[in-house]
DNA sequence: ATAATTCTTGATCAAATGGTCAAGAGCGGA
DNA sequence: TCCGCTCTTGACCATTTGATCAAGAATTAT
């Protein structure tokens, strides 16, 4: 059945080229002066493209923002969906608090593009919030509970043990600034990582 | 000895009023979207001034953020200036916790505003981040490293359970909309209080 | 090869925005 | 009361910025 002539439903060689060099310097740019403070000219100077080149791609500033949001957002929910209910919880966790801090190390860029989003109302993500990452929470709340219930693992509110998780790891990424300043040098990722894990796990063990 | 026709020393009462007026608007606008994100008419709108007579007060609109960020800088250094060295570690500490966690509740805009400020590099604090902020840090991280070589709490890195602390504390102020998001519902600060010094304070116990 | 389609860009626009100015209104001290 | 200083504002300006357009260059399909 031929493909009459719609609209490209079939991204070319370029374009899927293009695109990929917009969103790596959009989240340069938006990651570093959030949406309102960047602008499409600093993107398309980062990608070395004209402003009305860079346009045709995505019609409108807001159209890269909510691409790169949702290009990342897959990548966020997969460490803790991988906490496996039937582990043993204290590695499961500690496997988890490892990824995120590996997350924070790898790519603080995206890291700081949510917390920018979620910090102004999170306008772009609201169903994201409320729906899959809802979902996935609750599942995993479940998971701990259950780890609480067989005495495997301290009764702690799983809720509040996830965000304490997000909380911690994510600081590394968002307020590194801060972190760097009052350490008076660039911290070190590994001693960062043991002293997190030492601090969220400690208190969990029966 | 007369006081020459300087420029203003003293600030008359309508300044006061005014200059008041301003910065508690600018915390609203400043908070929710950021710097840049803000606008002069916005502040305007929300003080009930006009633009020129609002710029009559605060020439530029950095120097309305900047006043603003100092007008509370002290506030954000007193709890843990609060940290008392002869007290029991777990009660100060927990003491600590809970006062940020007010804070949080209480002044969620200031905690935003400090949040967007370091999340885009903290270009207008850099220097309270590294000065009286580092100090007061090393300060209380030598109160912990006593508790601990005292034997009164779990050999944990100073450092970073002061920035756990901070971290987990002040998410329930920046990142409310994901809380409240995943738990569908206005989280309760007391449940959130408690089952915070839970997480943070139970690791800590020899 | 050549026609159709996709890609690229200089020039341009309208709106938003930070900031200025001059002139008038209001207030406080003598 | 009167004078000088503080306060207030409508009108205005220059720049920035998101977005458009028309026309030409490059690529692809036949």
């Amino acid at each position: 059945m031929p493909q009459s002539k719609l609209k490209p439903i079939v991204n070319t060689r370029i374009q899927a080229r293009n695109k990929e060099l917009i969103l790596d310097a959009a989240l340069d740019i938006f990651s570093a002066f959030g949406f309102r403070g960047a602008t499409v000219d600093q993107i398309a100077a980062k990608s070395e493209m004209s402003k009305p080149n860079l346009l045709y791609y995505f019609r409108r500033k807001e159209d890269i923002y909510v691409a790169l949001l949702e290009h990342t957002l897959s990548d966020w929910l997969k460490p803790l969906a991988e906490l496996n209910p039937s582990g043993d919880p204290l590695i499961e966790l500690s496997r988890y608090i490892s990824a995120k801090m590996e997350m924070s190390e790898a790519n603080p860029k995206a890291s700081r593009l949510f917390a920018n989003e979620i910090l102004h109302g999170a306008p772009m993500i609201e169903k994201f919030l409320k729906g899959p990452l809802k979902q996935l929470v609750n599942e995993k709340a479940q998971v701990i509970k259950s780890w609480i219930a067989a005495g495997k693992l301290a009764p702690i509110d799983p809720y509040h043990l996830i965000f304490a998780i997000w909380a911690v790891t994510q600081h590394y990424a968002d307020f590194s600034v801060q972190v760097d300043a009052v350490l008076g040098r660039r911290e070190d990722i590994r001693t960062a990582q043991k002293a997190v894990l030492e601090i969220l796990l400690r208190g969990l063990k029966v």
